[in-house]
Formats: structure tokens, C-alpha cells, sequence
DNA sequence: CCGGAGGCGTTTTTT
DNA sequence: ACGCCTCCGG
């Protein structure tokens, strides 16, 4: 991505035909691959030209496959050059894919064309264009947790908690500002002057504004919203832009926020006369209309307004359902007919979708028959829920589906977690996308700040962080001292490390700025490379070893006890990887590029058909994405559709959307789970089933447990468990809350909750609080021994130690009974024993954590 | 200046 | 229940 041109590479600039003056029928006669095949309005959407169309796409109508022909159309036919197309996908992995489709619809040769996230084609028109306002290339990327950081100073500065400002509120007050392309002057001017608080959020606005422009650095909503300033500031630069891209398409339109909408609409305008003078290269008369402009791109957008699911991030439905009213000569295609689901799974789609009030009727078909029915099933607990999904992976997988054909989603990042533990014990490999990601984890974050800080050494963010990350003795004193020095002299922070001798520091802290200082500038040498004497920029590979060599970061993980502290150190080694892969796949592409790569990866991304493992996301990560068979977990009043939300104007229809969406990227098999009883924030709570469930017409689902079933059997139970209980804390108002059913709640917390409140009464309450420590204590070493995964539930802990197992031995299993072991794999922690149980019959185990005893 | 311990807020979804 | 942040003792 280190430069780029305007010309295609056959050397003709702007050339094949007259753009924009194609007949669409090109191949009437005669087979053509790119139409054949098609059902008319696939045909359609790939023919049609014009100045605008609207494809309105249904959940696997097949539109990446339309887009993608529709491409390789236009290119074949020689009405565009590659160059002068630009695709915006949801992610980094549809932009790769589409691309890689195309290049096999054509054979060869789409080099030059952009097909990307609108973030990336920003970052990419922001690197070339950034010294025209004041920036420089090298700019940084803040993410979320950066942004964060940054605002909290501010908010500490100006004194701004006291009046309720937090990072992240104001945060999200900016961020929706943004989407709006309302800077803090435009906002100061729509204010309440009389209200203090809004006169200190245009305070921090402003600031927040200012220091992102000293830092060289852009948030994610900067990307779009200055792109689209630059375009309106500077016609000169917006028409190299409107004249290079002729083809502009669009996906994902119904999630197309203000901002996005505004770079659209910049970059299909036509340029002037006075503007076409001024371009070079010279420009030939065909590019030309009659009134001597260039004329706009043609615009295509792909949209579902029933899968918008990201209002909450300015996404405004508004853009896909008025596009006929915004731009004129508009046609519209219609792709209804299904390829992806089965009948049953879409009438229940459909069914769920069809309680929107708002929208327009539209009903989704296929020609490949009913399928199986929906499996639903209610647990006791969201563990019981979670074994069910375990179980159920498992069948599937004896059946013959891969584990990469199947996908468990949920509403929350936080319920992954019981999900997890489960699959661990069922010895299922899996894989969660997004949630803590990789690169925001602190050890990454501080390895990249030293990367960062070589590209961009004004990032006081950035510098911060490193200077840290490892303790070195420098603290926030030397910090403050240094940023005061690096401003009053207008110097870079590497520069004010360098010089530290002119301010009066300690010998310790003096030696362990100069020594930092001078590792950054060694760095950032061999990072810019050296031309004259013939020394290429260095891999990114090259840098990180450096860094990682210099501070021994890995070094002093590894020496530490914690074995959280190992999993870091593997992490660092993991990032390394991750470098080298980089320098290999993208030789000579350098460190900004790789910076830039690492900011905008998507949660999707992530994703790797190959890998043979279930795959956990949440529904709003699933969007775009398909498989045999889908678990809708926590189908649940208060999760789907979630609390939050329920006030929310509109706010139940996007959850109503988003279990649409989820429903419908489920191709054969479809589960839809939850649990009768939800810890949330420790405290177990009693949930009752989504609405959702009740618009799924009665003789799709099939119950293996349904809700009615739990509610029952679980009341009659824990109302014996607990009958002596009252309500909440303290036990003693016994009694008092047998009026209904619904307030009974199960689960273990009962009992501690009990056991907690006797202790007193047999000693004092210091030696309670001792024993619970030391239980707490116990129970924390257990489960590092026992590899250190998230969350288990105290008291489930198990370590089998070193338990051999072998084949033909008896085990039993707490919930499986007896069995036989038929065979052991594996090795180490990861062994895993394969038995064959008499109730349940074969299953999978990991020996160290699966509740099972051995049998003489 | 650094590490541990206790207190507090947290969870809706993401580029 | 957990992680982050702040406060306190080396």
C-alpha cells in the first residue's frame, strides 16, 4: 500500500470505451459465464448501468456473487479499467474474498482496483493527502482504548468528572458527533449556552480535537469525517478522486452512517470545468461530457434495510430507504430467492421479521425443500445451556460436519464465557472472534506503542505507554518533566529523551531516558532506511526483535510466577509471528503499512475456514457470514432483545433484526437456546424467553426442552431446596416470598449466600472473612493449575493431576455415568480420552479437567 | 517508584 | 464475579 497510481498499468489513462455509455446488454447473444446461470434479477443487478442502482439483497440472495460478477462485467467488457473501481465491504476478509473472486472470474489482472473497508480507503487518501491539513503521513491510528486515554486527561485537566463527564461518555457523545460531520466549533454553535455542562463539553470537544492534531494522530471516526472535510476543502484533491473512480460499489448500504454517506456523495460528484483544468495528468476529451465535466461515477449499492443492525453507531436506514429520492435515474433490483437456508429456517426468519411495522414487505423463498425442524432448548442455567450446545457440537461432528461448519453466536461478549468452559472440558477446539482482541491486549499494546512511536514520535498517547511498559524507573514526574520540555521546544518526544541532559534529573532515571531514547532512534533509522547508501527499510519483523531484544520484555515475563505471565510472553512471541508473516506476504510494504493493518483489522477477519474449529461471535460480528449449522444462544428477555434496548426508540426492531440476521446465516441446522436462570453481575436472576421465540410459528421449533418444561420442574425443586430461604441477603425473613413462582431462583448462590450469614454466629467475623480468603486463594491456584481458563465456577474446579488413563479402562462421569475408555490422545494438559458411556454413548474428554474418576 | 490490596464500576452491539 | 484504579507501605 506504499503508493499508488493514477494510471493503469497498461500505461492508457482512462481508457477503454466511454464510460458510462454501455448498452448493459453486452453478451445478449451467445453464453456468457458472468450472466449464465443467474436467476433475471441476478442478471439484472450485473448488466444494468446507468447512474445509480440500488441492489436490494435478502440474506443469501447471493449478492457477493452479483457484486462480484457485476465487477468482472464491467472490466471484461472493457467499460472500466480496474483502476477506476472502487468496492467498500464490510471487512478486511469480504474485501480480500471478493477480490480473489474477481481475479478468478477474469483470470488474472485486477490489480489497481480498490476493494476495501471505508476505513482503509480512507487511511489510504489520509497518508497520501495528510500534509495539505497539517498532518504527516505517518500519522497514528488511535483506537477506542486510545481515544479513551487521551479524554481522560483532558477530563482530569479541565476538572470535568465532577460534572459526570467520564472517557467514555464523552467519548461516545464525540463519536456520534463525528458521524454526524459536526465538529466542536459547528456544536458550540447549536449549544445551550446557559447549561455549564454543554459549554465544558465543547471544552473537551475542542481539546480533544487539538490534541489529536498535535498528537499526528486520527481517531476511527476522523478517518471518514476528514476525508470527507479534505474532499470539501481541497475540490483540487476531491477531483483526482471523482475523476479516477468511475464505479463505485458499495455494500453493507443499510449500515452506511451520515459520514460514509457524505464520502459517497463527494467522491460521485461531477468535477467542474474550472477543476478539470487543473488536473494532471492532462485529460483526454472522451473522459468529457458535452459541458466539458467529467461526469459522475456510477454508483452501486448493496443493501438489506431488514439487517441493519448498527444504529447504535450512527447507522442511518434512512440512506438505503430514500437512495431513489437522492439519486436521480436510480434503478432498483430485487433478489428475494434464497440460496443459503432451508424453508424452515426461513419462515422463521421471515416469521420474526414480519412484526417490524416499519418496513416494506418482502418475503424471502427457497426451492430447496423444508429441512429439519428448529431445535429449541431451555436450560436451568446458562451452564446447562452450554453443555446442551457442547453436546449437540459434538453430535453434529459424528454425524460428519466439520467444526468449522458450525457457529455459536450470543448477544453479549460476557457469555462467552460459560460457553467455553464447556467446550474446553468437551475438547472441542473453538475459536472466539472479536471480544478482547488480540491487539488490545496490554502486552501487544505495548510492544506496538514502541512501533507506533518510530512512525509518529509526536504521539504523547503512545509514548506514554512505552515509556512504562517495561519499569524502568521512569515514572510520571520524569514524564511530565519531559512533555513540558518536548512542548515549550517544539521538538519531538524522542528528541526531548535525547536532551534530557538540560533538565535535572536524577543519574538512574537520566540513563534509562538516553538509553530508551537512543534505541528509539536506532530503530527509527533502520525503519526509514537509508537510500543513499543504498539500505532498504527494515522488516517490520526486524524492528519488533529489536524492541523485544532491547527491553527484554519476553525476558521478564517469563521470569515472573504468574502463569498468566507465560500466556504474555507467548503472546509477544505470537506478535512476532505475526510481523514476520506480514514481511513475507507484503515484502517492502513497511512499518506504517503495518501499523495501519493492525489498527483496522475487524473482529470478521479473524475467521479461517481452515482452521477445524466452532466459532463463537456475536450476532452483530455473524453479519455477512453463513454456516451448516447455528447456535442462537440466550434467546432470553433482557438479552435478545436486549434490556438496553427496550427503551430505546426503535430500539426492539434492531434487536428483532439482529435475531433476523442471526436466524438467517444458518444454512441447515438452526438451535435456538437459553436458559431459564442468568447470573448477571454475580447474582443469579430468573429470565424468561425471548419474545422473539413466541413469533416462530409453534410447529417449526422442535423442543427437546422448552421453556414451560424448566420453569416447572426447576420451581417444584429449588422451592424444596429453598424453602426455608428469604429473599436476597439476609435469611432471616424466611417465608415471605412464596406468593409466586417467579421469584424462585436456583443455583449454588442460595446456599452460600446462607452459609455466609451462619458464620458469625460461630466465630467472629474476622475469621469468616479469613476462611473465605484463603477458599478464595485455594480455589485461584487450582484453576492456574489447571491451565488458567476464564471464569470456572468455584468449587467445579477439577485437576485430575496426572490421572492415566488407557484404553479399555472404566471411568464414570458425573453427568454421563459409566463408561469405557476406547482410546486417549493427545498429549500432556491437552490429552483427551475417547469413551464410549452406556447411557449416553461416545464421547470426548479432557483429562485433566472433565469431572470423571477412575474406576478399579 | 513499584507492588499489593481493597474499592468500585461494569456489559450491548464495533470500525 | 472480574478487572481496573487508587491508595498505601516498602
Amino acid at each position: 500500500m506504499s503508493d499508488f497510481e493514477l494510471l493503469d498499468p497498461s500505461g492508457i489513462p482512462y481508457g477503454p470505451g466511454a464510460a458510462g455509455a454501455g448498452d448493459g446488454g453486452a453478451a445478449a447473444n451467445g453464453p456468457d459465464p458472468l450472466v449464465d446461470g443467474l436467476n433475471p434479477a441476478q442478471a439484472r443487478a450485473v448488466v444494468a448501468r446507468g447512474p445509480a442502482l440500488l441492489i436490494v439483497a435478502g440474506a443469501g440472495s447471493g449478492k457477493t456473487r452479483v457484486l462480484t460478477h457485476r465487477i468482472a462485467h464491467l472490466i471484461r467488457n472493457r467499460e472500466a479499467w480496474p483502476s477506476q473501481i472502487l468496492a467498500i465491504t464490510f471487512t478486511n476478509k469480504a474485501a480480500a474474498e471478493m477480490r480473489e473472486r474477481i481475479d478468478g472470474l477474469l483470470g488474472s489482472g485486477a490489480e489497481g482496483m480498490w476493494v476495501s473497508t471505508f476505513h482503509s480507503a480512507c487511511v489510504r487518501i489520509l497518508r497520501r493527502e495528510a500534509e495539505r491539513f497539517g498532518y504527516v503521513s505517518g500519522f497514528t491510528i488511535y483506537d477506542s482504548a486510545d481515544s479513551r486515554a487521551l479524554l481522560k486527561r483532558i477530563i482530569k485537566e479541565l476538572d470535568a468528572d465532577t460534572y459526570g463527564f467520564t472517557p467514555a461518555n464523552a467519548g461516545s457523545k464525540i463519536s456520534r458527533l463525528k458521524n454526524e460531520l459536526t465538529d466542536a466549533d459547528a456544536y458550540s454553535k447549536t449549544m445551550n449556552e446557559s447549561d455549564p455542562r454543554d459549554r465544558l463539553f465543547v471544552e473537551i470537544f475542542k481539546q480533544y480535537e487539538q490534541e489529536l492534531r498535535r498528537a499526528n494522530a486520527f481517531d476511527f471516526d476522523d478517518l471518514i469525517g476528514q476525508t470527507v472535510h479534505l474532499f470539501r476543502a481541497h475540490p483540487d484533491v476531491a477531483a483526482i478522486y471523482q475523476r479516477r473512480f468511475r464505479h463505485i460499489l458499495v455494500d453493507e448500504y443499510q449500515d452506511t452512517n451520515h459520514a460514509q454517506y457524505s464520502l459517497i456523495r463527494e467522491l460521485t460528484r461531477p468535477v467542474e470545468p474550472e477543476e478539470v483544468e487543473r488536473l494532471v495528468p492532462p485529460i483526454r476529451d472522451r473522459e468529457l461530457d458535452a459541458s466539458g465535466r467529467i461526469p459522475a461515477a456510477s454508483l452501486t449499492v448493496v443493501g438489506d434495510s431488514d439487517q441493519s443492525i448498527y444504529a447504535f453507531r450512527g447507522a442511518d436506514i434512512r440512506n438505503i430507504v430514500e437512495f431513489e429520492r437522492d439519486f436521480a435515474g436510480a434503478e432498483v433490483v430485487k433478489l428475494e430467492q434464497n440460496y443459503r437456508s432451508t424453508q424452515n429456517i426461513l419462515t422463521a426468519a421471515n416469521a420474526v421479521i414480519g412484526n417490524n411495522f416499519d418496513r416494506q414487505e418482502k418475503n424471502l423463498w427457497t426451492a430447496e425443500g423444508d429441512g429439519e425442524r428448529i431445535v429449541g432448548f431451555t436450560g436451568y442455567s446458562q451452564h446447562d445451556e452450554a453443555r446442551f450446545v457442547a453436546e449437540e457440537v459434538e453430535d453434529l461432528h459424528r454425524a460428519g460436519l466439520n467444526y468449522s461448519d458450525i457457529a455459536v453466536f450470543y448477544r453479549t461478549n460476557s457469555q462467552t464465557r460459560a460457553l467455553e468452559e464447556l467446550l474446553i472440558r468437551s475438547a472441542i477446539p473453538y475459536r472466539v472472534l472479536g471480544g478482547t482482541k488480540f491487539y488490545e491486549r496490554a502486552e501487544i499494546k505495548d510492544a506496538m506503542a514502541y512501533l507506533t512511536s518510530i512512525a509518529n514520535p509526536y504521539d504523547p498517547i503512545t509514548w506514554s505507554r512505552l515509556l512504562g511498559a517495561p519499569k524502568r524507573g521512569i515514572g510520571p514526574m520524569a514524564e511530565a518533566h519531559l512533555a513540558n520540555f518536548q512542548e515549550a521546544q517544539g521538538i519531538n518526544f524522542h528528541e526531548a529523551m535525547l536532551r534530557c541532559d538540560e533538565l535535572s534529573f536524577g543519574p538512574k532515571v537520566r540513563g534509562a531516558i538516553l538509553s530508551l531514547a537512543e534505541m528509539l532512534t536506532r530503530a527509527a533509522k533502520m525503519a526509514a532506511g537509508d537510500p543513499e547508501h543504498d539500505q532498504a527499510p527494515a522488516p517490520v519483523g526486524d524492528l519488533l526483535k529489536l524492541i523485544l531484544d532491547e527491553t527484554e520484555m519476553i525476558e521478564k515475563l517469563r521470569a515472573k510466577r504468574d502463569p498468566q505471565d507465560d500466556a504474555r510472553a507467548e503472546n509477544l512471541e505470537e506478535l512476532v509471528a505475526v510481523a514476520r508473516e506480514f514481511d513475507v506476504k507484503q515484502p517492502g510494504a513497511g512499518l506504517i503499512a503495518f501499523l495501519t493493518e493492525v489498527s483496522l483489522v475487524a473482529a470478521a477477519d479473524d475467521l479461517d475456514d481452515s482452521s477445524g474449529t466452532v466459532s463463537l461471535m456475536t450476532m452483530h460480528t455473524a453479519k455477512g457470514l453463513e454456516f451448516k449449522a447455528v447456535f442462537i444462544t440466550g434467546v432470553e428477555e433482557g438479552l435478545l432483545p436486549h434490556q438496553m434496548s427496550v427503551d430505546e426508540v426503535g430500539g426492539i426492531n434492531e434487536e428483532r433484526r439482529l435475531m433476523y440476521v442471526g436466524i438467517t446465516r444458518a444454512r441447515e441446522r438452526l438451535y435456538l437456546t437459553l436458559a431459564s436462570t442468568r447470573a448477571v453481575f454475580g447474582d443469579v436472576s430468573v429470565a424468561m424467553p425471548s419474545r422473539f421465540l413466541q413469533e416462530i410459528p409453534e410447529g417449526l421449533i422442535d423442543w427437546r426442552q422448552s421453556p414451560g418444561e424448566v420453569t416447572s420442574r426447576g420451581g417444584t425443586e429449588s422451592r424444596a431446596l429453598n424453602a426455608p430461604r428469604g429473599s436476597g441477603y439476609g435469611g432471616s425473613g424466611s417465608g415471605s416470598r412464596s406468593r409466586t413462582d417467579s421469584s424462585v431462583s436456583f443455583g449454588s448462590s442460595g446456599g452460600y449466600s446462607s452459609a455466609a450469614v451462619s458464620e458469625p454466629a460461630s466465630g467472629n467475623m474476622q475469621s469468616a472473612l479469613d476462611k473465605w480468603r484463603e477458599r478464595k486463594k485455594a480455589a485461584k491456584q487450582a484453576q492456574a493449575a489447571g491451565g488458567g481458563f476464564p471464569n470456572t465456577i468455584m468449587g467445579n474446579v477439577r485437576d485430575n493431576g496426572d490421572m492415566e488413563l488407557a484404553p479399555g479402562d472404566r471411568i464414570r462421569h458425573d453427568e454421563y455415568g459409566e463408561g469405557r475408555v476406547s482410546a486417549v490422545t493427545g498429549a500432556g494438559s491437552k490429552r483427551i480420552a475417547h469413551a464410549v458411556f452406556d447411557s449416553v454413548g461416545e464421547r470426548k474428554l479432557l483429562v485433566k479437567l472433565a469431572p470423571i474418576e477412575k474406576l478399579e
